[in-house]
DNA sequence: TATGAATGAGGTTTCATTCAT
DNA sequence: AATGAATGAAACCTCATTCAT
């Protein structure tokens, strides 16, 4: 009876609570440092404090501090990717797909500061990031934008003359500047109109249902 | 006739030779080290050795670290700035003059990775940043570049449905993401081609001549 | 058996004990380091060396150098307290007392040179000290010294024309440049002697059966 | 004609001036840092800066800062000897000189904070101290004061059971720890209440003509 | 006499990391 | 799995001091 109980609870676990209490501990003590701080001015000492953790044991878990920001950056990405494959189901056109893309980009980085934080401004300048596993994520990602797009032009709703990377990469950095101020300055951000508004300067003019 | 020369040879002094030599030199070695590393991995005997020079010494100039990254990157903006006004000169029409300035800000980056590397990638998340003196030139700058689009507006140039700031944000994020692969994994970055993509994509858009 | 005697060996622990051996032998190192030099001329290493630890260890334990020494003072006047406490246990009449009291004072600055030169030398040039707890210890004591010379006014033992803040003051200067010599010069202190001297100034002329 | 009228204009210069600019705006610097700092957290520099000289000066005029510390103190007390000896210039008596001689410090120590910083803070705690001609001077004045009573107990106005040197110690302990919440806190010190209340604990009792 | 520039040496502080329990 | 104690190395920083001018 007892045995039978505890496997029920164990297979309805979420995947996180698999890890042991300290593992899952200290990565949300960095999630919720990144709030305040930045990174390179967390300490593994804070990070123990914070978690209530004895700081040896981050050993056992983390190589390093990076490897842990990286950690900490693939949970949330993989739960963003999740819920993106899901927003984008039912959604037909490829310009429909990309504004809600954005929108959904754009949403996170409002719900998750930090999140936020992480991608635009503490991964990128560590060269170590190009190596982890989340940046691998990442970049997938970033494929899939494109291939949307060139998906976009094959369908005709995209101007042939589109240089897809170009494109996605205008795509991506207009949104990180829109939602920079924001996540700097905890200031609002508001997913509706801010794409509504990268959405109006770059869709009429670069579908071709117009020109 | 001596006195005279001597006037003409101080006259003559570029500003920065006004500095005491230690000075220079402990900008050009941050500068230098900055190629190479990220700014958190260097360290002050890192800057002392590249500068040839004692490490008290660089307090006697820079509060810290940080304060020395904000007074080397406004070097740089002093010149792009400078730069720019002239690029600006005699170009007619706000689409003009904004396709000259993106020009002129990718080509900067193509040039000075330093340049690039310090704005895109190592000031932004650090607070302290947005109290310096550098950041009030980039935000004096970001104003200059608003208050063009508005003056296209005005004009007609540009379709007056569109936000200034949003567009602001816009382009120099687009412009960000187009330079970054290049400033980070050191490729070319071609600042024709760039600049004639992003404003393929803005431009034909934007401008009420088609709409 | 060897249970009964386990909770015996705990429970006679003095409460130093109770502190990691690196803090106290940090402690100690600083007590007797006071003995040759000046508390300025010591340094971290000089502690870290004579107590056998590292020196990052200190920091673990005490915020700074000044935190030390008065974590020291408190020791010293915490042991000097219970020490006066026992010794002033049946003695009759404020003025008797005070002659206890004074020959106590006299005495540990005798056998505790180092507490003698703490107090009288090295914390009270330091603002911080007037935050310390060791201050309020010291400070709780001059307040009990005062309220037995208002005993001894109210019980008629003290002329009641005598303000009892400056005579406790007039007390406490007296013993500290009659033990001064004997502490900076390191010569012999008798406690014997200097209280009956001290006593014989004073007591005399305060008290009321002759006046 | 020249040569007469400088004598005569070195002659008519009070001596300090005789010093040069340099050597006077240091000392009178940190005369002035001493009312806000304690001398350890002092440097060179901070003394160069508020003295509006340059760093390298310094060393012109004092071997260290300990010295200059005690060419300050040694002025500050040549000052405080000539007006005390013109103070006790046509008294009469032992007992009323040194009660002049109690009101003169407490008056010194009130008008002169600094002056009783340094000799009530200081110093003390510095061996070199012993060893400087400032500290020549205060062993001179402490000398005085022994014989001043030893006058007293010849001419039968001071108890000749009182030993001249315990004395002495206590009328100076006394003295500064009246002074010295003053000093400390930047209390008022008012030098008529303060003498009176140590005459009156004192002398009565002192003196012979009651017992 | 006085200055600006630079130095050397060592003090202070921080932190990632290890190890016995 | 987790902790408490301790370490080593290197970073940061300060300051007294010197020297050419």
């Amino acid at each position: 009876m007892v045995r039978a109980v505890r496997l029920k609870r164990i297979a309805r676990q979420p995947k996180s609570e698999l890890y042991p209490p300290g593992h899952i501990k200290i990565v949300q003590a960095l999630r919720s440092l990144l709030m305040e701080k930045e990174f390179n001015a967390i300490t593994w000492s804070d990070i123990a404090q914070t978690a209530g953790v004895n700081e040896g044991l981050i050993y056992k878990y983390f190589k390093d501090k990076r490897n842990l920001l990286h950690k900490v950056l693939e949970a949330y990405f993989k739960e963003y990717l999740a819920k993106l494959e899901n927003d984008l189901k039912g959604i037909d056109g490829a310009l429909n797909k990309l504004r809600k893309l954005i929108w959904s980009i754009i949403n996170a980085s409002n719900e998750d500061r930090v999140f936020a934080k992480i991608i635009f401004l503490e991964v990128r300048n560590f060269p170590g990031y190009f190596e982890s596993q989340s940046y691998r994520l990442v970049k997938d990602y970033a494929k899939k934008i494109k291939e949307l797009i060139e998906e976009g032009i094959r369908t005709g709703e995209i101007r042939n003359d589109i240089s897809p990377w170009h494109l996605r990469q205008v795509i991506l950095g207009s949104i990180e500047h829109l939602c920079l101020p924001g996540v700097i300055f905890n200031q609002e951000i508001d997913p509706d109109t801010l794409t509504e508004e990268l959405c109006k300067m770059l869709f009429t003019n670069i579908g071709t249902h117009r020109n």
